[in-house]
DNA sequence: CGGTGGACCTGCTGGC
DNA sequence: TGCCAGCAGGTCCACC
């Protein structure tokens, strides 16, 4: 579900509900999560303050007074909404923090692929899912030279390369594929053949096409919902994921999905070569 | 090492 | 109406 505009729409949101409020109390109701919610993680934030909401890649950090960052992600079905305490609980509710001031924040995930932990400030270089990942187009640009010499070297289809968080960090099933219509590539083409203008061109629509979902506070196919439980607007100005049969926007065509690949892959067979 | 396919979960939809 | 297969925006791990 969420990916990076999603992720940085809810980020900014909740900036303006949570910074500074104090956690008063925190309720783990469910702790089998991606990786399962540690024992100690309502103590490690009752009585902190979230002094800074930050974002890397799908990943939210909330900067606490006392140095730790409380990490989030989304998964699949994952959301994170600032909500009146008297709101009625859903199933699913499975983190709640109360904060000073008049709202709560609850962790809503069905799937459970999402995730929450708490570190020490010397923890988070070396936390594994951050290890690995590659440049934020947003937090730290995209440098076409380094896309270049990754693209180069691969071997894969370049819808693949592009949704592996350690070539490009953020980027998920729904802004591939758009990346790659506005880019004129077909999601099978191999990485490797592609000249380098193209990839300078994928270079260049990747922040475009994420800074454009972000005014749009996101794409909500059915869970995505902000910090604030609103879907977003995105949606409307897709290209071709989802659009499955209907006009490509720029020659007419009818947008095609492929039959192989494990995940929904939309692609015009007219304006994409 | 790079790359692939399945596993992890629940909920919804469409076909029979 | 009920049941079942297939599908969903992400990530990780075993295996080739």
């Amino acid at each position: 579900m969420p990916e990076l505009p999603e992720v940085e729409t809810v980020r900014r949101v909740l900036c303006r509900r949570v910074l500074d409020r104090r956690i008063e109390q925190v309720e783990v109701l469910e702790r089998r999560l991606r990786m399962p919610v540690a024992l100690d993680f309502a103590s490690r934030l009752e009585g902190r303050t979230i002094r800074e909401l930050r974002r890397r890649a799908k990943y939210l950090i909330a900067c606490l007074d006392d140095d730790c960052v409380w990490i989030v992600h989304l998964g699949m079905s994952g959301k994170l909404i600032a909500v009146p305490p008297d709101r009625p609980r859903e199933r699913h509710d499975h983190l709640v923090l109360r904060l000073a001031g008049p709202l709560e924040l609850r962790f809503h995930d069905p799937r459970r692929f999402g995730l929450a932990v708490v570190l020490a400030p010397n923890e988070l270089a070396a936390w594994p899912p951050f290890r690995s990942l590659g440049p934020d187009p947003l937090v730290d640009g995209l440098d076409p030279e380094d896309l270049w010499h990754r693209v180069h070297a691969s071997g894969r289809s370049i819808k693949d390369l592009l949704m592996d968080q350690g070539v490009v960090a953020g980027l998920g099933n729904i802004y591939v594929n758009e990346v790659l219509a506005r880019a004129g590539v077909r999601p099978a083409a191999r990485a490797c053949r592609l000249p380098r203008a193209t990839v300078e061109r994928i270079a260049s629509e990747i922040p475009l096409l994420l800074q454009e979902a972000v005014r749009w506070c996101g794409t909500t196919f059915s869970d995505y919902r902000d910090g604030d439980d609103r879907a977003g607007e995105f949606q409307r100005h897709l290209r071709v994921y989802g659009r499955t049969g209907e006009p490509c926007r720029s020659c007419g065509t009818a947008i095609r999905r492929s039959a192989r690949g494990n995940r929904g892959t939309f692609y015009c067979p007219r304006c994409q070569k």
